[in-house]
DNA sequence: GTATCTGCAAATGTTTTGCACTCCA
DNA sequence: TGGAGTGCAAAACATTTGCAGATAC
């Protein structure tokens, strides 16, 4: 079993290391760490956040690195950044554009299903060429909804 | 000529002030210079810029009114705060869930036509209840693109 | 070996806050 | 006149930057 694990984990690390050096980039311990915690995370989490997770395990990281290393990832398309939230970025592992939702009592981040049709990106608005796109959604998530109604 | 100018804004002045009273707001000078500012204003501002703009005309203004007051009116509906632009907050005048598009050249934010469905809110989602939205574009406007072209 | 990357600390820029004073209703 | 609103200065955060030392390739 925990044989078993080590060896899943190995493996993504692996895929992880590789995805990294065909994008030219180094695969650092930090990079692998990151990345490996934001694989299937879906909690869209902060700099912030991700530093806070990882500070246990790599106890030199440092916050800065983390935001260099998600600028980096983001502008390789590997991730996305989120402007959702007024006050900081989060950052979604899946860079395709899909809905998202902030909810305005827990402040934590879903991902949507919308009817919007999907944009092609980049594509082109009358003269404006539009690289990426974004649909926010503002409100009470199912929880807090529940806790409201108390 | 000048005489009609003056009675023009007079009459947007004294519109505005009762707005604010309907809202159960004090009509001040700083809140009816905000709002006429903004008023038919499509360059989406932040609050500096508010600030800057009405700063020599009211040499009184202080930045953290026009926090302040961007607050207030946001909340009220008056207005809607932008989370396009992931450095700064920009303010619509026009409350209504309409396209942005930030330019990622100029940094300037225009209001967009989509046929994207509008959406109603407030709207069940399943078990969300989504009270507000935006849909953001990110790319090159056509006066960035002209000049890229060079 | 070397260009890239990291960590640290300081700087920057935005937004918020506390509080005394002012002023609109 | 009283409570809401303003201005000021300081504080609080999020994010960026510069640079010296470390390290992946």
């Amino acid at each position: 079993m925990a044989a078993d694990t080590k060896n899943v984990s190995e493996k993504k690390r692996m895929a992880i290391s590789e995805k990294l050096n065909r994008l030219g980039l180094k695969a650092t311990p930090q990079r692998l760490a990151i990345l490996e915690l934001l694989d299937g995370n879906t909690s869209h989490p902060s700099a912030e956040e991700i530093y806070q997770r990882l500070k246990p395990v790599y106890p030199s990281l440092s916050l800065a690195t983390v935001y260099g290393t998600v600028e980096t990832l983001a502008k390789a398309g590997e991730l996305q950044e989120l402007n959702i939230d007024p006050v900081r970025k989060r950052f979604d592992p899946n860079p395709q554009p899909h809905g998202h939702f902030l909810c305005q009592d827990c402040g934590k981040v879903y991902d949507i299903e919308l009817d919007f049709p999907k944009l092609d990106v980049p594509q082109e608005l009358g003269e404006f060429l539009a690289e990426s796109y974004s649909v926010n959604l503002y409100g009470i998530c199912p929880g807090c909804r529940k806790k409201g109604r108390k």
